[in-house]
DNA sequence: CCCATATAGGACTGAAACAGTCCCCTATGT
DNA sequence: ACATAGGGGACTGTTTCAGTCCTATATGGG
């Protein structure tokens, strides 16, 4: 976990580089531009089309565009589009369930699951429009909820 | 990204583990507890140690510990104990810097840094009394901070 | 109708990271 | 001193990753 794949950077530099352009790019214009090998970046795009973060257009005059607005695109669907489904240990896999016979190890194990949705949560607020259009509202966003967090927590334990 | 490692995984077990229990803990019956292959437990271990998560005692008698209270530990201690520095793409290397040619490239690339920080903190914010003693309390905490959240985002942006 | 363009899908390869083991050294309590 | 227990690193087989390439299919325009 946490260490970035190289196709997981390229997939989120194109997505908003299509974020900030409008209409349809050819996979090859788009390479180009970003600076990324031409068939990485054409891998790449398949699979955000397939995950429907990005739409294609087959034939002449074809390409690629983002499949919703910037604002409704949270870089967690561009990460899970190449990496596939976030963070998941063998034991929070449904298809064989209770294979662990020790149910304290278990019950840690379990707790991943919180993990995975803290990290899902702050990625998913994070969208696309905020990558292709840096402004500062976001960063005061993430400051405030932060302090706000870290007051909540100095208040101690809750009832 | 976002793909958790065994390895991981284990130090999140082990640390959990250290966090229920008190006093020095000998590598070998953290293995057998866990359910992890002794070297490997072990080897998890000396990541942790080194990384300042837990303390060592050497010889007859030895073990391990948590260095801290389980309250004063963020999983993400453990995780970047493991994996390193939490999402580092090479263009936010400081090694090299102004490598890149093209701004607007370069640019996408330096909002990495945003999602890093964001991630650091959902992690910094669970701790291993938290994986440890699976209470309501933290859990209320998340969901306060994420109507919060929600709440300054519909608000639109900020001036 | 034909052709140039552009994506879909998958096979393939060399390089790198990972999981796991093993060995020798040093520290420490009895 | 001796048994116990961690520190450090070398080593290896396996898996994953990054990147390329080829063939098939869809589409717009002359």
């Amino acid at each position: 976990m946490l260490r970035i794949s190289k196709m997981t950077d390229y997939a989120v530099v194109l997505a908003t580089h299509l974020a900030a352009a409008e209409g349809p790019h050819a996979a090859r214009d788009l390479a180009v531009q970003t600076q990324i090998p031409e068939p990485t970046a054409s891998k790449v795009l398949k699979k955000l089309a397939r995950a429907g973060v990005v739409v294609s257009q087959r034939g002449a005059k074809g390409g690629y565009a983002l499949a919703r607005s910037p604002e409704q695109i949270g870089v967690n669907e561009v990460i899970e589009a190449i990496e596939g489904p976030i963070a998941v240990t063998e034991c929070s896999d449904e298809t064989t369930d209770s294979l662990c016979e020790y149910e304290t190890n278990c019950g840690v194990r379990a707790n991943w699951q919180r993990i995975n949705v803290a990290v899902q949560r702050a990625l998913s607020e994070i969208t696309l429009a905020d990558m292709a259009f840096p402004g500062t509202a976001e960063l005061v966003l993430i400051a405030r909820s932060s302090q706000e967090a870290e007051r909540l927590r100095a208040a101690g334990p809750m009832e």
